[in-house]
DNA sequence: AACGCTACCGGAAACGTTTCCAAGGCCCGG
DNA sequence: CCGGGCCTTGGAAACGTTTCCGGTAGCGTT
């Protein structure tokens, strides 16, 4: 476990260690021929050069921090894939901490990241994050920060999102033109801009073909199947079922369909159901699910993109947006025959 | 981005660094008094101490690699979770990798953790993983090393295990209770001890109720949905299909339901599946799937604690081999009614 | 022949800690 | 009153790099 180092490689070429140092590092001050023989003599010695050394002096740690509220659900390890594909390669580690969609954790989270002096942050907001002083303090010290997916407007910093509100109109017209006029919408929390977006998408899909549309159609829950199940057995306890759901999610809608289910109904004939973000078990579920499709690494590696400009970056970065498009996958849960 | 450092903690309080650096290192060689002064100042300069530096004098990284095959299915996203309530608890910081299935990809991730001076290493190999030479280099350096969930007996090695020849056979015996003779088992790849393990116990199930069994039963593929997609086709196709599938995992019999209904078949009326590891999907698909439960988070903690107890230790450690036990969560998937 | 320029290389400071060693002050026992 | 020991602190080396600065050799130019 003893690591060899820069100065024994000198010693063993009979040569100072800055000319070890130039020839890993490539920038030029030094003969090619020398060069290749450092570089040979320190293969056959196993020499790496120390990732720590090298950090110290350059003062960065070559560390990037993610923060997830989970990765049970197969969208975030997708999405970290994204970001570890640009980063890996750049020499960027990732460290992925989760926050259990939870408000303190998450806090937690980005403390402990600040302390280990990571070179910048990519972040999705847990579902009942309200903690945005600790952003803003970061955002103020200039601190290199991406969110994604989940986000809040009130913070101007770099952001990746799906253009949620265009899809969920989509989505519920798609509804719409199967003959449904009595529909439901399973929400996520209200202080999310995914939330709004997708309430607003579904709003005014209802406007848009004249149909009525009111609050009570709306209902806020949280992002797991058990908040699905809740919210429809309480409809069914109230008999207020509608004759088909948009989800906020997969995993609200996989909840929704497992209530109904078990209560007697069928899906879709009795009741057509619409979810968010396409995970992979959406077509493994009966019936299989319809949703959108987000292209959950593709914002992986924007998000890592956007970092690493404002990383690399001298000057001070204007914080920028991307929004990125998606696709309507129907199955059978949302088609009435 | 600018960081304090010690020394101007040291200046503001006029005094040396080494008196800051016992105050933060609780060493006792420090008056109690004036290490609560440095503490306290220190915190209102908002110094933290720059765990790279410190890292370079203590020889130590405190980064922990860890590689698994994949993270979509949620079963090593629980591990990692397991591993990281251990470590993060002590001051490590995780490195997550993944190998796509992927042989080439495995062996450069380990390359690259240990060019990255990981303090050590958890992995649970590739169903590929043939790359056995380059584990035994690295225990031969004496390298902090746990192997889990997938491993390969050859190797003299600390390992975190399920009792999967006992499952297998608990599972098996399950699916003989139900009346069914004439049972096929879809098993991983043979190079895997988990693979023979869970092979074996199906075998010994059959033995034990004096049921006839050989290799025809026994259909080698890899972990993936698509895997138990085109086995099961196969078997169709050549008109030889089962009372009963045994499945070494999840995806594998997932795809085996996909396939069966698409084909008109009931599962499990006509057909009785078993699964393996009991992912949250599990209970979401129709049928819900019968299958073995397995301790996934716990065996991240462990998994930590051997490697933990490798690092810190000064001497060799003796390997040590953890065998955890699950139960058996029975669902529709298998009930003969 | 003298000068300057370029190409290459060595020495040493710097990065921010930890830790070993030495030194000073104080107390206590003789 | 003095010496030894303990408690607390300061100074400095060490960790393994990168990089700035200065130096030398060789070459071409005048």
């Amino acid at each position: 476990m003893k690591h060899i180092t820069i100065k024994e490689v000198a010693e063993a070429l009979n040569c100072s260690i800055s000319t070890v140092s130039r020839a890993f590092n490539n920038k030029s001050e030094i003969h090619p021929d020398t060069r290749e023989r450092v570089l040979q003599v320190a293969a056959k010695m196993g020499y790496h050069p120390n990732p720590i050394a090298r950090k110290l002096t350059q003062q960065r740690s070559y560390n990037v921090g993610v923060v997830v509220p989970e990765f049970l659900n197969p969208f975030f390890p997708e999405v970290i894939m994204g970001i570890q594909d640009v980063l890996l390669e750049k020499g960027y580690q990732v460290l992925i901490m989760q926050s259990n969609e939870n408000d303190e954790t998450e806090q937690k989270n980005l403390k402990t990241l600040e302390d280990n002096f990571v070179d910048g942050i990519i972040l999705s907001l847990t579902q009942e994050s309200k903690n945005i002083n600790y952003l803003q303090h970061l955002i103020n010290k200039n601190y290199p920060l991406v969110l994604f997916n989940r986000t809040n407007e009130s913070l101007t910093v770099s952001k990746v999102l799906f253009d949620d509100y265009k899809w969920a109109l989509f989505a519920t017209e798609h509804l719409i033109q199967q003959g449904l006029k009595e529909l439901v919408h399973i929400a996520g929390k209200s202080h999310l801009t995914l939330s709004k977006k997708r309430k607003q998408g579904f709003i005014d899909a209802h406007r848009k073909h004249k149909l009525p549309v009111d609050s009570s159609k709306i209902i806020e829950t949280g992002f797991l199947v058990e908040d699905g199940i809740r919210t429809v057995m309480e409809l069914i306890d109230n008999d207020t079922l509608p004759e088909g759901f948009f989800c906020v999610n997969d995993a609200t809608a996989m909840g929704a369909i497992k209530a109904l289910k078990k209560n007697g109904y069928k899906v879709p004939q009795d009741i057509a159901i619409m979810g968010f973000t396409d995970t992979p078990v959406s077509s493994m579920i009966e019936p299989p699910l319809s949703s959108v499709v987000q292209p959950s690494r593709q914002m992986g590696e924007v998000a890592a993109e956007l970092l690493l400009r404002q990383i690399e970056s001298k000057s001070i970065v204007i914080p920028e947006t991307v929004v990125l498009s998606g696709s309507l996958k129907v199955r059978e849960s949302s088609v009435k025959l």
